[in-house]
DNA sequence: CATGAATGAGCTTTCATTCAT
DNA sequence: GATGAATGAAAGCTCATTCAT
């Protein structure tokens, strides 16, 4: 039974082993330039193996997306729904576990790669508008009337108000796997530091003054 | 003749309309993604004129990127270098400049390209950093410099402190060229403002105080 | 054990069902078009159980050819060996039964899969040649010599009797089987009609005048 | 200009050239087991060169049908609007045009060819349908309702009497390309004779006794 | 100079067959 | 016996580049 159970085991751990291996690849070289027979070795399987698994190199990257990204929107959200704390603490941890739990992985790299590529591959944009765009903007919109319900934060138009949040963790990303940034150690943000310098900007600019305590900002 | 000069005019035309379509491609393709045939046509000329003015897809996109932005670098190096006003204006010229010349125009589609496709082609990447990054950066950092000089900025780290100038450019023009901001008009960025909006911050870091006239800042 | 008795019997039932579906799939779509794997799933059995049975695509063609049409021979042989009745009688039993047992069923569909594909499959072709139409003309020329040697046929070229006979027949199959005869119910021949109108010309042909009662042809 | 001109010969005979390579294997083997490869190498071209002129497979296949089939009916259209002839004479001129044209030419191995993979190509079934089917259907109809208009042919249901014509021609050219007819010389039918003895049948049929010169028939 | 026909390496996807379990 | 995961040889199609004219 060993074997069997060895067996059992890859046979389970393949797809996440091909997302993976596609996560990598399609991040580091972008997705009409990734061959789907180097995401197969890379997994350690043949190409046919790959489309045992996913049916289509669009299929595997939307697969990508929903595991790294989308997939994670519903327990965010909860996440976020149940959350007991002020708003302007909300907005903090949001931006700071997505930097943990997106932001500082590989999976940063999708928006990036989705940025450059959308307009060559229509279907994927249009899911990735769906599943991901759509989505996000929604979760923040609700921190936003969060805010805005409860009188910490200033009256605001929600839509110019998602990217006050979205554009520098987008950038942030977008830096981290730009090829310049990496080898230039001098540049190199420190995320943290960004981040908590972009909160003070941004809270500075959401909140009521005097609504929320923000002594030692 | 007539018809010769017309001919002789279109003859020496013919590498500025190659160049001007390759970067209405590049730029909306990627450069990956462009075929050469479709510059050619765009262009009104065959596939095999093109390879008479370029030997390659990749020196087509080289002279692009010399075309359009590292060839401007010296006209801009004597222009800052015999700038008289303060480097507080220096840097506000330069950033508007910048926007007037190259991110309002097609040719602020290339850095967006490159970040995404400079990983798959280390020739170009090369090339780009050697020609575009380096001297971009030189250039800034002799601003820099020569605030620190004239007491007028404090003293500064200085790689870190050109991205301090770089990043907020760089953004813009991903920005405008992302399809994401196109389509939705309420986070259109107003160019203008955010560059003024970007600058107060920017100087008011930069600047040592009281040296500088901040009135209405 | 009930299960036990159930497990066998579907075992012994395998290959049957296989079969079955096997003769489906190969009619419908033709030999190279089916994917064994979709006559597994037909049969409800894994692909790695079909090459259990049948060690190759083409061994179970061949074991498909075998059930639904050589392997009936020797019982046709031996029926019209010892068939009582006047020749002409023979020949008329002999297209309706053909009719009944195999011209009606889906494996008529097989002699028109071989006509388009025996091409590309030389070593398949050959075991046609051999199991199905080399036995099938030898009945058939028996027959016509049972005719001449009673006295009831006129003396004919043997080989091209044989073709009178069977090229009705094969068209039939094949009109069945072409799509066109399908949708158009203004043409969908009726097959015993067709038969009987084939009869009394090929009869007519092959009696000796007067030698055979034709009163109501 | 030798060589240009010789350039330009091959330029233009290249189509011909390539449907002529695909006719020949697309009879020979059929749709869907020719590779296109193979066609542009017998045409002695490149793979990339067949693509250059034909967009698809499917593509080639419908240029090998418009050329050898299709595009001829409005020829035959017309010929048969202006014959002068008695209708008998047209059926008969019809039929033994039809073997001069297509049937004693490897063109006859399309039909036989689309009858076995018509059900795996829906699209090509759909184009074959409309552009061979239905125009050769008409083209029967029309010649049988000047019979009928003229006093020639008996009352007859057209869509049925089409297929009276059809049906031999159809056989013959299914006879030609079956293999079994090839090997065995015995059979080979002879295509006049054939021809003749179903036109006896046929006009025999169709026409009103004694309206019509049968005289030898 | 300008052309565009020709090339062929390279990519995604399919499917008969094997074999460890 | 039965399974189904794994394989890899094709096959259709694309496109940068060459070169005869």
């Amino acid at each position: 039974m060993q074997t069997r159970a060895r067996r059992e085991r890859r046979k389970e751990a393949r797809p996440g082993e091909l997302l993976s291996a596609a996560l990598d690849l399609f991040v580091e070289k972008g997705y009409a330039a990734t061959r789907v027979e180097e995401v197969a070795q890379r997994a350690g399987v043949s190409k046919g193996t790959l489309f045992l698994y996913f049916p289509s190199k669009e299929e595997l990257f939307k697969a990508v997306v929903r595991e790294n990204l989308s997939g994670r929107f519903a327990e965010w959200s909860q996440e976020f729904e149940s959350y007991q704390g002020s708003t302007e603490d909300l907005v903090r941890y949001c931006m700071n576990s997505w930097w943990d739990r997106v932001g500082s992985t590989k999976a940063s790299g999708i928006p990036k790669l989705m940025m450059g590529e959308a307009g060559n591959f229509p279907e994927l944009a249009k899911f990735y508008q769906e599943e991901v765009i759509q989505p996000g903007n929604d979760l923040i919109k609700r921190i936003l009337q969060r805010g805005v319900a409860l009188g910490e934060f200033r009256q605001l138009d929600e839509t110019y108000g998602v990217y006050t949040i979205l554009a520098p963790m987008l950038f942030l990303a977008m830096w981290k796997h730009s090829p310049g940034s990496c080898g230039d150690p001098g540049i190199a943000l420190d995320p943290r530091k960004y981040i908590d310098s972009q909160l003070q900007t941004i809270l500075r600019g959401l909140c009521i003054q005097g609504n929320s305590a923000r002594k030692g900002l």
